[in-house]
DNA sequence: AATTTATTTTAGGCAAATCTAAATTTATTT
DNA sequence: AAATAAATTTAGATTTGCCTAAAATAAATT
């Protein structure tokens, strides 16, 4: 049962994943995040269906199987296992970490992971703060504290980044915020749901809503 | 300068470099290595070429530019690091080190690679007791270990030959001794520093001090 | 409901990396 | 040196994953 499948076949399962997470999944949508043209998505639906990991049909919407969510959550589980290496051991900033585990996760032997899991000590999150599925595919629901809702007045950790968008990562990184950064809600602004906070000793920041709900917290 | 090559064309390259290692090199010895036809050989060979990474002509021999080695010895850095991580840190076996090491070789950030070269505390050799190249592709170049020296009664392999010496060639062609041949030290005579070795499956031969000193094996 | 617009699929092609079979060149024997 | 054998290259196909342009289908608008 150890089927290989190919760099472009693991990063089409794995966007389906992620996109149909909720709602009905669309071509477009699909070949969008891609970056391929929806008659490429076409061609790959055909051959992703043959192989048994999703049930599609002509203009209908895409749903994986079984078979291909397991196949998901085990890339997910490659992918997460080395961003939190390369964050942890390798001391990589957490905005570098996704490009390169893009690449990696597709070194597939499961006792190459299974081994590199061990001796990150089983990881629950990655730098992410998305939780890493395990060995068996089962992938531990964790509540994460946006700092969107947090308590004032309340010395936070910053844990984790919900977003691999550049954008944010260099907004971050330019008022010096980073993975264990302490702050603190200062006044919440219902008007746009901004928020006031103390970041590290004697610092203030105004923080839209768009970045409170994007820093995990704890 | 951030050429990107594909698989293929970094396994071509590797195992130009291995191959070569001394002598002239065929594209049936190459396509050998690789599992592949000649015919795919010469094909990849033309597009070798027209990168400026071999120099090469239909029915000549196939040599590395300056640019090829450099981009081989970035690769078998790559290589001999992750096999060392591999070992050290995973605690994979040596023997199922290699294979891993074959697909992790290929991604290729350069500044990953110099991360976890220095996370491994820059080390001088592989589990196999190679050399690893450091990051401006310099291999501490591990001294030769001529037939003279060689110990009793392991196999070894002809590397290179030490001499031009067309007469030391002539008798190496009479005897069937090339570039990989097998050769094995079983006596030596303290005599006159001669030496008799298996070559081969059963052949016995018995070769003078200038012979055994110009062989170097691995 | 009919028409227009948007999305998706089909059809036909292209580049990379491989193959087989035939042609060519080089090497070896007689 | 000619003839035969071995190795290499060319020619023409195949598969994978992508593309563009055209056709088909679904969704939105009037």
């Amino acid at each position: 049962m150890l089927t290989k499948y190919s760099v472009a076949e693991e990063n089409y399962i794995k966007s389906i994943f992620h996109l149909q997470e909720g709602g009905a999944l669309s071509t477009g949508a699909l070949s969008g995040a891609l970056n391929t043209k929806p008659a490429s998505a076409t061609d790959m639906l055909k051959k992703l269906k043959e192989k048994k990991l999703i049930s599609w049909s002509p203009y209908k919407s895409i749903q994986l199987t079984a078979k291909g969510k397991k196949l998901a959550l085990d890339i997910i589980r490659r992918h997460r296992l080395w961003e939190f290496f390369l964050s942890e051991k390798l001391h990589f900033e957490w905005d570098e970490v996704h490009a390169i585990a893009e690449e990696l996760e597709h070194v597939s032997s499961k006792k190459l992971i299974d081994k590199l899991d061990a001796y990150l000590h089983f990881p629950q999150v990655d730098p992410h703060g998305d939780p890493i599925p395990d060995a068996q595919g089962k992938m531990p629901h964790q509540e994460q504290l946006r700092l969107a809702q947090a308590p004032l007045n309340k010395p936070l950790r910053v844990v984790a980044v919900a977003s691999q968008e550049i954008k944010l990562l260099e907004l971050l990184k330019h008022f010096d915020i980073k993975l264990g950064t302490m702050i603190e809600v200062i006044k919440r602004f219902d008007f746009d749901e901004s928020i006031e906070v103390k970041v590290g000793k004697n610092k203030t920041l105004h923080l839209s809503e768009a970045i409170t709900k994007s820093l995990i917290v704890k």
